[in-house]
DNA sequence: CTTTCAGCCTGGGCGC
DNA sequence: TGCGCCCAGGCTGAAA
């Protein structure tokens, strides 16, 4: 699945395509997705678009009013894409549901069906536990508060959706890598200065991969097929055997963490 | 409490 | 071409 950068790009093109347009209605075709059935949502209208943690949220508002919600919340998980459609929809391979508005729809797309959608009748209900990565108050003492006491390997604890939410596998390893910091380090054992360079990178890895709408790999593309370019920029995700960009004398090595693998530099990562 | 690990699904790529 | 295996961007819940 995308992480934030990804979540936040889909975000960012549906917003302008749907807010304003009155909602139709919401067709299921995976009936395993069970997104619940809230009472009039016909004849509102989408406010915003906007990403909460790794979700897509469709906030709901009533014409005329400042009358919100509810919200349509969709977690894309490994596969999850959200297809915008003009006109008359076609519908998609592995289509799982449908949004349809007023001469649109938006279509909730999810070959391995990990993916989420459900209504949610208040803010509450989809805000992420965790702290934003891209929060402006965010603060590298708050990030290290958050982090003491973890003997997590700091590549693992980056991941942790319940402390800082967005993170995935692929940013893991960026950050790290722009951090100079190695990725098996025990989380609580970082010194003031590498929190700081952690706190860095955390959030302009984030941004610059916003900038580039994301990585597109096979799985991930945005709202309406647009491909991001971040994987032309990646340092080590996927560089096995490669030169290390940063230190040009390293060669990236992957190893595997939780299951999962994790590309490192050993030269400049320590 | 913290941490690990199988399981959820499907499809693409690879070696044989 | 076909088959079996491994891999994949995430998260949950049970177990240690």
């Amino acid at each position: 699945m995308p992480e934030l950068p990804e979540v936040e790009t889909v975000a960012r093109q549906l917003d302008p395509l749907l807010a304003g347009r009155v909602i139709e209605r919401l067709q299921v075709f995976d009936h395993r997705l069970d997104p619940g059935r809230p009472r009039g949502i016909r004849g509102r209208r989408v406010g915003r678009v906007f990403r909460a943690g790794k979700q897509v949220v469709i906030e709901t508002a009533a014409t005329g009013s400042v009358d919100r919600g509810p919200w349509l919340v969709c977690h894309l998980r490994m596969t999850g894409r959200l297809l915008w459609q003009e006109g008359r929809p076609r519908r998609p391979e592995h289509g799982r549901a449908r949004l349809c508005v007023w001469q649109g729809a938006v279509d909730f797309v999810d070959p391995r069906r990990f993916g989420t959608l459900r209504w949610c009748r208040s803010e509450e209900e989809f805000a992420p536990p965790g702290l934003e990565p891209l929060d402006p108050g965010l603060s590298a003492r708050r990030l290290g508060s958050s982090i003491a006491g973890s003997r997590q390997p700091i590549k693992i604890w980056l991941m942790r959706q319940d402390r800082l939410t967005g993170i995935g596998n692929i940013y893991a390893s960026e950050i790290l890598h722009e951090a100079g910091i190695s990725p098996s380090r025990p989380a609580a054992g970082l010194d003031a200065a590498e929190l700081r360079r952690l706190h860095r990178s955390v959030r302009t890895v984030l941004r610059r991969a916003i900038r580039h709408c994301g990585t597109t790999f096979s799985d991930f593309q945005g709202a309406q097929g647009v491909t991001g370019s971040y994987q032309q920029r990646l340092g080590v995700y996927g560089r096995e055997g490669a030169r290390c960009r940063r230190c040009r004398g390293g060669v990236i090595e992957r190893v595997v963490q939780q299951q999962r693998s994790t590309f490192f530099c050993p030269e400049c990562q320590r």
